[in-house]
DNA sequence: AGAGGTTACGGGCAGCGTAAGGATC
DNA sequence: GATCCTTACGCTGCCCGTAACCTCT
């Protein structure tokens, strides 16, 4: 009969993924082999486990029932892999989705952590836009996302790892009048910011539009390095965290302007799909935090 | 990393038992496989988990930790089998003890029983007398065993089958006087039953210590047939349970002493280690449960 | 010397990936 | 035709069992 525990973990994602396809890249593997593996199980317990749809794969009553064991036990496993394992013995690899603030923040300290807690472990850094991250992690096609959050999802796990302002920047040479500047003036000045969907661009929005002013002209992009060279080159005023840009502070090329009004903070946070046995990514997240708090003096 | 399950199975047995050599045994394999999926568990996990002495092996504190989690993965698996599989699906092999008494009555049913209910099941039977069954049981050389009984032992698990009454048992045609027969004239007859370390033989010799007789001369024999054939002889009065004679009693070639005093009814007991999961051990028992109650009518 | 565990080696088989074959919308 | 799953096939690599070796009593 011989029950494989692979076999349970393929058919485990499986179920829980409804599609043969999402559980090979769930697993990094193909497609066929995830089929031989289901079909074995099958033959191997003498019992069909999976109505195969056109479109999704539903779960037969005595799948249902295999699937709380095969629950159980890759929660058993990530449970060794995180107990009784030396952390050098941990391989595989993690996708990880990374909004663009954090590549100019912290990320390369975490990945150094990462490689240097878990030398044998791969990572698939995505950078991406908390939007798209977030659908990919309800999707489960990331295993950790450090996006804006936290995301509302039962199915999901946040920490709150970091609190960025925002704030007005410009060209140090331009001239704006008086400050602090008037949202009239800005509202004058093109403005360079990420893209539509993201939250600093739906809060600027309602900051003018609550203000009773017209949109200004506004760049959206949603490369960070180009919205700061746009910025340098008097192009308009940007509306990023200042956090990023500490160099060209520094160095007097760009300033912070004054304002009367205030832009909320963009609230970073890591999430991620409740895994059973909390995979490696609660191990990631908790070094994620360590290198954030270290990071802030 | 790739911790297989297989390798925690072998491992949880090796740490039960305190053995390579015996793990192999209770896994049907070699002592050298054993040896290697405990060598690669060790390197996966980066982990020393057993510390080989001489004479048996003994965890480390890692072990112990892994030795939990492999309990509950086996605990799992075993789950799954009987659960989620349907009964043609199980095979392997269950080590079965069997008291000699049990062979003589439905030891045949019950075989037949667990080959139609699981095809591909297959049993080793082994016949013994219940001492030595009962140590092999808590060895766990055996998975279960139907004995006079119960075994007390914390490991064990123990289930009431039946009841035999016990009886002196002679040839039609020996001249004992007149009925009932008293101690006094067994005591002074050749009396054949089990050997000496089984429960009749010490019930039968409580009987007449208390009686103030002698000991008669005794054959004692753990093969039931020849004891059977001793009494057809006419060398001796048999004690033995009634209900493994009936043919020899319906055609009048034995029959049963009436007397004035009784031995105690041999109780027989299934029992078997106390298994994570509840073995295959746990059918068969109900398996032997329904035949003896089949059998009575 | 004997028991228990490890190492070495060869044969068989299982599992993977590529590629082609249905089925369903 | 697109998507998703299954089947076919060749290859690699693992795992098992036999046998020799090591070590401790």
């Amino acid at each position: 009969m011989n029950i494989d525990s692979r076999d349970l973990e393929v058919f485990y994602w499986v179920a829980q993924l409804g599609s043969f396809r999402r559980a090979a890249e769930q697993l990094n593997t193909t497609q066929p082999a995830i089929s031989h593996r289901v079909a074995r199980l099958e033959v191997n317990l003498g019992v069909k486990l999976l109505n195969r749809g056109p479109r999704v794969a539903t779960l037969t009553s005595k799948g249902r029932e295999l699937h709380n064991h095969a629950e159980r036990m890759v929660g058993i496993m990530a449970e060794i892999a995180q107990t009784v394992a030396v952390p050098t013995a941990l391989d595989g690899v993690v996708r990880v989705g990374v909004s663009e603030t954090i590549v100019h923040t912290w990320l390369a300290r975490f990945i150094e952590r990462v490689h240097s807690s878990f030398p044998n472990l791969t990572l698939d850094v995505e950078v991406d836009v908390s939007p798209h991250l977030c659908d990919a992690l309800v999707e489960k096609r990331l295993d950790v996302g450090f996006l804006l959050g936290p995301i509302s999802e039962p199915s999901m796990i946040n920490h709150d790892l970091c609190r960025y302002p925002l704030a007005f920047v410009a060209n140090a040479s331009m001239d704006l009048g008086s400050e602090p500047v008037s949202l009239l003036t800005l509202a004058g000045t093109p403005i360079i910011t990420y893209p539509k969907t993201t939250r600093p661009y739906l809060a600027l929005r309602q900051l003018l539009i609550r203000a009773g002013l017209p949109m200004p002209r506004i760049y959206s992009n949603s490369s960070l390095s180009t919205i700061v060279s746009m910025t340098l080159d008097g192009i308009g005023i940007s509306v990023i965290p200042p956090v990023i840009i500490r160099p060209q502070l520094t160095r007097g090329e760009l300033r912070i302007l004054k304002t009367e009004f205030e832009l909320p903070d963009l609230v970073f946070t890591a999430a991620m799909p409740n895994a059973p046995g909390g995979s490696l990514a609660d191990s990631l997240v908790g070094l994620a935090k360590q290198v954030v708090s270290e990071h802030k003096d």
